[in-house]
RNA sequence: GCGAAAGUGGCGGAAUUGGCAGACGCGCUAGAUUUAGGAUCUAGUGGGCAAUCCCCGUGUGGGUUCGAGUCCCACCUUUCGCACCA
């Protein structure tokens, strides 16, 4: 018997037990409950790092956990794996293919996952860049077409120079690309779009069904899809006989409109200057703007810049002309790239109506104020509350109640309509590059755009393919695989060449591992409906809006499919903190990397779990320590030396502790045990806080040090000291997977420590005979007293007033009042 | 600018419902063991003080309460999100 834990060796010894016992293959017992825990799965980079140590610490402590908890257990791992760094690896090495590139580092991960001590059933591992994956990535794609929520259309949409590929919205963070950082451009391009619009409202709704998401995010979410109620409104435009239809919020203030705006995009600006004297300068100020737009997006507070276009429109609720202008400040992406300015009461128009010298006629009274609001005394927009002034028939009537009169009343007159505005856009998933999902469409000249049928899926990617970024798909140069023949007439067609973006093959995944090898589906709605939705999903906060938000949306789409019941994909979701090194992200810029392989050559698997789950609660960002992983250490072989030194006297105890029996100490340490099987219990499983969860088995390890310490071996209760022993063991398991299984074997069980059954603890255990009652003067701490737990008030109190260092207090002041808390405190207010 | 979260020893953190602030770990101090070091074990460790008494102490200032790290108000700092969204 060794006194330190011979890690290299037990761990060997046990993943083979594991793999060739089966171990982690999903429970389908009729009999138990179904627990589904799923970590976010990685992009195979080739590497573990110490980010993903932290995520799949945290699901695999959960897993084994549920697992000991008698729960049938789905606990999947799997790969993100198209996507642009296969291809860059390819590019910048020469000779390996992104294919070769990708699963030769999906094996590399794998093994290092396993040497981590994580309970994956690997029989239902998930590869994105499979055929048997994305053939089904590709149908839903088709079946989304035919319901017209796959569109095609042309945009001006967002590029990125250093990736050369359009980008999502959501892919679009500061004007830069989210995976490069370099500044995106503005294109004009025709690209495929998922209408993700059409489900904002219930994306929205349903967040109330996420009570286990972290309040934060939702309201990223929130923010993101921006609803906004409002109206549309039509002006004329007598030049054009045409109406120019803008978007407000404000209605209540359209008698306070002053002047028109238009976004210089917008297709009425060529069509009212064209052919005036304005003609020139407009088009010179429209590209100024566009020009403009790049060089000031790092700015702050871009100046608002506009030009009088020389037309006028109609204000329909009182038929005066007023001015038309184009403007930096109004984009042609949000409402209809038009609007109405109040400049009195909007900070934007008032600013800019000053710098033009515009009229600013004020509307809306605040009623703190006794004198009448005048346009030009106005230092500042007043964007509040009140009541309408100068707007006829409307006047002395609320904001509100204004709102809802002159919607009613101009929607009979046909010239506005109520309407909800989103900020979030259509989800642009073409992307010109060549590690990705073909999107399977063939274009025919007689038939259009068609959907490959699904008796053709997949539709292959192909080998052989020159793949340096050229801003076009590289799919585009390969002949065999662009040429091809329409699926409905038959005639000559062509295939269209780009990808699908990455977000799309992550989209589903988490419902693929419920039913992995079908062949037939993407999956059984019985087989998904069996884990559905996810009990619990971790990951990181970086895909509070991205990933998160198109897998709610995808998991709608598959519901209104009928390919599952539910209608959100992960009921509770926790955001893992990051890992930090000297208070930074690891990095290799910076050169403070710490590499998981180090640790576990050094240290083992469970040291490294360990430590990971106790500095920090998950969701915080976590410092990390050298020396803390030594503490972790530590710990561990403490329990080692603690069974190991001990089982000569555990292998001869036997039967159950009998408490009757037990003396002062003795007892003391079987209400601990007790009282850590409670803590941990809670922690583990309502919690989630791993730190005060190790912590307690940490209390209970020295509790049980001390008590050995303090007595000599014949008069040490032996079926105590093995009860504490597995109950230790039993704890630390989800923790620990490898020294616990060995410390379980020492102490005489057959079986895995992972399949025995989770203590439970018993409130009796936990009651005490005597208790501490803290004594208060004034609210300060003066004295303590032990009492049976059971004493009245009246005797508490009692023993309180005669409590020694009382005395002097009560000398010299006069009781006013007492209070008394039951088996807390006692406070004496003393005057 | 708007919104959210956070601020506790030398450090990471705990205090779950308004009731003993600092659990647990790191570090540090002393002792035991050892040829020595390491490892291990024991005791101590918020600040002030000779003290087990006492005073002070959870970003700052106020408030509510018998009692506040916890609740309320104002402010400061940090982090994150949004930022011409009509």
């Amino acid at each position: 018997m060794q006194d330190y834990y011979p890690f290299q060796k037990v761990e060997e010894k046990w993943l083979k037990n594991w793999e060739e016992s089966d171990l982690h293959k999903t429970g389908d017992d009729p009999d138990k409950e179904n627990y589904y825990v799923l970590e976010m799965f990685p992009y195979p980079s080739g590497n573990l790092h110490m980010g993903h140590v932290r995520v799949y610490s945290i699901g695999d402590v959960i897993a084994r956990y549920k697992r000991m908890q008698g729960y049938n257990v789905l606990h999947p791992m799997g790969w993100d794996a198209f996507g642009l760094p296969a291809e860059n690896a390819a590019i910048k090495h020469g000779n390996i293919h992104p294919k070769e590139w990708t699963w030769d580092n999906i094996a590399h991960m794998k093994e290092q996952m396993k040497a981590m001590g994580l309970s994956y059933d690997w029989d239902r591992e998930v590869t994105t860049a499979a055929e048997d994956y994305y053939k089904w990535t590709q149908w839903f794609f088709t079946k989304m077409f035919n319901d017209d929520l796959a569109y095609r259309k042309e945009s001006t949409v967002n590029w990125c120079p250093s990736c050369e590929t359009v980008l999502a919205n959501e892919q679009v963070v500061n004007e830069s690309c989210e995976r490069c950082g370099t500044e995106v451009d503005k294109r004009d391009l025709e690209q495929w779009f998922l209408k993700i619009t059409d489900y904002a409202e219930r994306l929205l709704d349903d967040h109330q069904l996420l009570d286990g998401w972290p309040e934060k995010v939702k309201l990223m979410q929130k923010n993101w899809i921006g609803r906004s109620e409002g109206t549309r409104v039509n002006f004329k435009l007598p030049k054009l006989d045409k109406d120019l239809e803008v978007f407000t919020t404000r209605p209540d203030t359209l008698f306070g409109a002053t002047y028109m705006v238009l976004a210089p995009e917008h297709p009425y600006v060529r069509e009212l200057t064209e052919g005036t004297d304005k003609e020139e300068e407009v088009e010179t100020f429209v590209k100024k703007v566009k020009k403009q737009k790049e060089q000031e997006r790092t700015s702050a507070e871009s100046e608002k810049l506009g030009l009088f276009t020389g037309a006028y429109a109609v204000n329909p609720v009182n038929n005066k002309e007023i001015p038309i202008y184009i403007a930096n400040y109004v984009l042609m992406g949000y409402g209809t790239g038009a609007i109405m300015a109040v400049p009195a009461h909007d900070q934007r128009d008032f600013d800019f109506a000053r710098k033009y010298d515009i009229e600013i006629k004020a509307v809306i009274q605040p009623e703190d104020k006794e004198e009448e609001l005048v346009g030009k005394k106005m230092d500042e927009a007043y964007a509040g509350d009140g009541y309408l002034i100068n707007s006829g028939k409307y006047n002395d009537l609320s904001v509100e109640e204004a709102f809802d009169k002159m919607a009613e009343d101009f929607s009979e007159a046909g010239f506005l309509k109520v309407e909800t505005n989103y900020r979030l856009r259509d989800w642009l998933i073409s992307r010109q590059r060549y590690w990705g999902a073909p999107i399977p469409i063939v274009y025919c000249d007689d038939c259009g755009p068609v959907a490959v049928p699904e008796e053709d899926l997949p539709v292959k990617l192909p080998h052989d393919v020159e793949f340096s970024p050229t801003g076009e798909s590289p799919l585009k140069k390969v002949e065999s695989f662009v040429n091809t023949t329409c699926p409905e007439c038959g005639a000559p067609a062509r295939r269209e060449t780009d990808t699908m973006d990455t977000f799309v093959d992550s989209s589903w995944y988490f419902m693929r591992y419920a039913d992995p090898k079908n062949e037939k589906q993407p999956f059984t709605k019985k087989n998904v409906d069996q884990w559905f939705p996810v009990d619990q999903y971790i990951g990181g906060i970086e895909h509070a809006i991205l990933h998160l938000l198109y897998a709610r949306f995808f998991t709608k789409v598959v519901h209104d499919m009928d390919l599952t019941d539910h209608v959100e994909p992960f009921t509770n979701w926790l955001a893992q903190g990051m890992v930090l090194k000297d208070g930074a992200k690891m990095s290799k810029s910076k050169g403070n990397v710490v590499d998981p392989k180090d640790i576990l050559a050094e240290y083992g698997a469970d040291t490294a779990r360990l430590f990971i789950l106790f500095a920090s609660p998950p969701e915080k960002d976590l410092e990390w320590s050298d020396k803390g992983v030594e503490g972790a250490d530590r710990f561990l072989n403490r329990v080692w030396r603690f069974v190991t030194e001990n089982l000569d006297l555990i292998k001869n105890a036997e039967g159950k502790v009998d408490v009757d029996v037990l003396d002062k100490e003795a007892k003391k340490l079987y209400r601990s045990m007790h009282a850590s099987i409670k803590k941990v219990t809670e922690d583990v499983g309502e919690r989630l806080n791993f730190n005060t969860a190790i912590s307690a088995i940490m209390e209970l390890t020295n509790e049980v040090y001390s008590y050995l310490n303090d007595r000599s071996s014949e008069n040490t209760d032996a079926v105590l000291i093995k009860d504490v022993a597995e109950n230790i063991v039993l704890l630390l398991a989800p923790f620990a997977p490898f020294i616990t299984e060995e410390l379980w074997e020492y102490l005489g069980h057959a079986g895995n420590v992972h399949q025995a059954v989770w203590p439970e603890y018993d409130e009796e255990a936990l009651k005490k005979d005597e208790i501490t009652i803290v004594i208060q003067v004034n609210g300060k701490v003066r004295d303590k007293i032990n009492v049976a737990a059971d004493a009245p008030e009246t005797k508490v109190k009692e023993k309180a007033m005669a409590a020694e260092k009382i005395q002097s207090y009560l000398e010299d002041g006069n009781l006013i009042k007492t209070i008394y808390i039951p088996k807390k405190l006692v406070n004496l207010v003393i005057q």
